[in-house]
DNA sequence: ACCTTTATTATTGTATACAATACTTGAAAA
DNA sequence: TTTTCAAGTATTGTATACAATAATAAAGGT
């Protein structure tokens, strides 16, 4: 039991900036970390019971992220999102959906097709659940299968890294009950074309998709 | 004097940690740092003449960006980049080319519009020269003022951090005194598409000129 | 009362010290 | 001769110490 522990250990290890760095990551993905709010190091060393090195490491990676900004001799603050900087995002994020979708109606394996099935399955049943984090998690999974189908991994780290930036506004979204109809059907759309392998359709459905949220997303914005 | 001198360091200052990154990543670019090398903290700060603090926070920052690989309690290397990586990376690039371009044609000021006119002639005075560095330079501006009139800054940064990978390999495309001709023929039909606004041309010659590069690319990695 | 100047403090930037781990070399035993 | 074990070494991971700078507060002069 000890040794199974100590295994598991041994597998779990993970330096303590990463812990920092998923840590922040994660705060500042929830809204825990305000935007301008400024990340100091004792403060956070303190908080988090470490040493200012693994907090410094964490920041400059949050910094190459994007989600942090730093301002010199002055130190990290929660990087700040405009409106515009959404826009932004969510244009490249249009296109390189888009092309996730083609790529998957190429190359998405059996498995893969049958891992959607049970996506789109999942997603319609978390609907019924209400829960909105189980919803988020089932859309989530949905797409992270066309992209993993997309077989590109550069592509899977962009358009995660952008899906990130966003993660809040799309949570609003998902949540809302009004949308859930639609979002379900523009799934099974989306899954039809890229099962049949049907690139130009898949493409236009995922377009579809994307530009339905990106429209609630920035009405969002605008508030 | 001395004054003046004072201000211009404070101009011109740069936490070492983004001297090292600087130092490291034009390494790896240019090929002084071999793929598979490892970086070793100790080695690199007795060579930089800084400590180990700032060689870190600057591996974490190469890291991020990918050009460097970390094993565990191992440490860093120079990341190998596969035949799989330079497809994936083209695969997207095209996709985030293709859209600047579009973006471009929509949002190109008037400046812009002379800046590019300019970039092209002294991409073809470039190729005249016949020297190596100057043509690639002229080839990045050339693309880097279409990128900045898309006016997207997410779009900017992510295309450049593609561009990155790929750099030498764009390079020895640029050298060839054999593809001169028809890279001018293509940065002016792209040009003028910009100029007029033609999105759909536009992107149709942007799709050419980059499928022309990957074809090369691909044959120089397939040696 | 207000501005300026100076002292103090808080915070980042950098270097070093210590701890833990992985690699290497050499010797001893099979 | 080969294999295994062990000691030593090299290297990363983490913590702390020191230096430089910027923000703040207090005191003094006008």
């Amino acid at each position: 039991m000890g040794e199974l522990k100590l295994q598991m250990n041994m597998d779990e290890y993970l330096p303590l900036r990463d812990v920092v760095f998923n840590t922040l990551r994660q705060g500042i993905l929830t809204g825990e970390l305000e935007p301008g709010e400024r990340l100091m190091e004792i403060h956070l060393a303190d908080r988090l019971g470490v040493s200012r090195t693994p907090i410094r490491e964490a920041i400059r990676m949050l910094e190459l992220e994007g989600l942090v900004t730093m301002i010199p001799r002055k130190g990290a603050e929660v990087s700040r999102i405009s409106r515009q900087d959404i826009r932004d995002v969510l244009e490249v994020r249009l296109a390189l959906d888009s092309l996730a979708t083609k790529l998957a109606c190429k190359r998405i394996t059996d498995d893969q097709k049958e891992e959607l099935k049970r996506a789109a399955e999942e997603f319609v049943e978390a609907t019924v659940s209400g829960d909105a984090t189980v919803i988020a998690q089932a859309d989530v999974k949905f797409h992270d299968v066309i992209l993993a189908a997309s077989h590109n991994k550069r592509l899977i780290q962009m358009v995660n890294n952008l899906a990130e930036r966003i993660y809040r506004y799309r949570l609003e979204y998902i949540k809302d009950r009004a949308n859930h109809a639609r979002l379900i059907e523009e799934h099974a759309k989306i899954m039809n074309c890229v099962i049949k392998g049907d690139e130009g359709s898949a493409c236009i459905a995922a377009e579809i998709h994307i530009v339905n949220q990106e429209n609630n997303m920035l009405s969002q914005i605008e508030e």
